[in-house]
DNA sequence: TTTTGTTTGCTAATTTTTTAGCATGAGGCT
DNA sequence: AGCCTCATGCTAAAAAATTAGCAAACAAAA
């Protein structure tokens, strides 16, 4: 079971994390390779057992090794990623947020056809 | 001038700066109002000299108090929280998360509106 | 079989972060 | 003036995070 910890990451940790949730998964050698100023080999493998022990990371065997993944869904991180964007840059507005990030990228045809499409149907199910 | 200093943020840094995000501008006891498990007020603005020392916070005077924010305009810490968040979470695909987020929340009808207007823009400049 | 390379587990030291405490100054009130 | 309150600056201690190093296991290569 998952030792009691802080809520927030510290700063290697959530350094790990993200590349864990980029990749998917990846073993200590490829988190290595990611880090931008990256510690020895062993300090990312000491970190990845204190991100399993507390419940942030799980692994699995790959022959020799260890192959480590998030816990938690990517579906739901997602999810509370962008809570937590939205919540502190965006008070608390996804509309806001969605309207950033429409104006603020350059989206495809056929992606900017999907959203309309999505939107559409959200206006039919919210009434 | 700014001293040299991690990209990342620690623990509490974070925290604290979230806060200010939120908050725009706040006194180191606002600031200690907002944290869920908080240390003591000197703590806090030992934290707060540390940020702005760093070039992440700055401060003005009010009265006798000082009142801090973000040093980055807030344009710019949206467009970067959102743009990590696309990276790590939704493999660089902006319309990805765009369609989470209007998927997964619940947005009222002018809000909708607001955004297909949006869409039918990007559509038009796009061309 | 011996050697070499790559992994893990664990421990302990170092470094960084986080924290509290104390001295000081300014303003307001009696 | 004297006192209280609330702020700051600074320092140093405590706690937490980060790191490296070493022994052991195992497989593959020589």
């Amino acid at each position: 079971m998952p030792k009691p910890s802080p809520v927030t990451l510290t700063r290697r940790e959530r350094e790990i994390m993200d590349i864990l949730y980029r990749r998917g998964r990846a073993t200590a050698a490829e988190v290595l390779e990611d880090l931008a100023e990256p510690p020895s080999y062993s300090a990312v493998r000491a970190l990845l057992r204190l991100l399993e022990e507390h419940g942030h990371a799980k692994h699995v065997q790959d022959g020799p090794r260890y192959v480590y993944m998030p816990a938690v869904a990517r579906s739901d991180a997602r999810r509370s990623a962008i809570a937590h964007v939205v919540s502190t840059f965006f008070e608390g507005s996804v509309a806001e947020a969605v309207a950033t990030l429409v104006e603020r990228s350059t989206l495809s045809k056929p992606e900017l056809n999907r959203l309309a499409q999505l939107i559409e149907r959200a206006k039919k199910e919210g009434r």
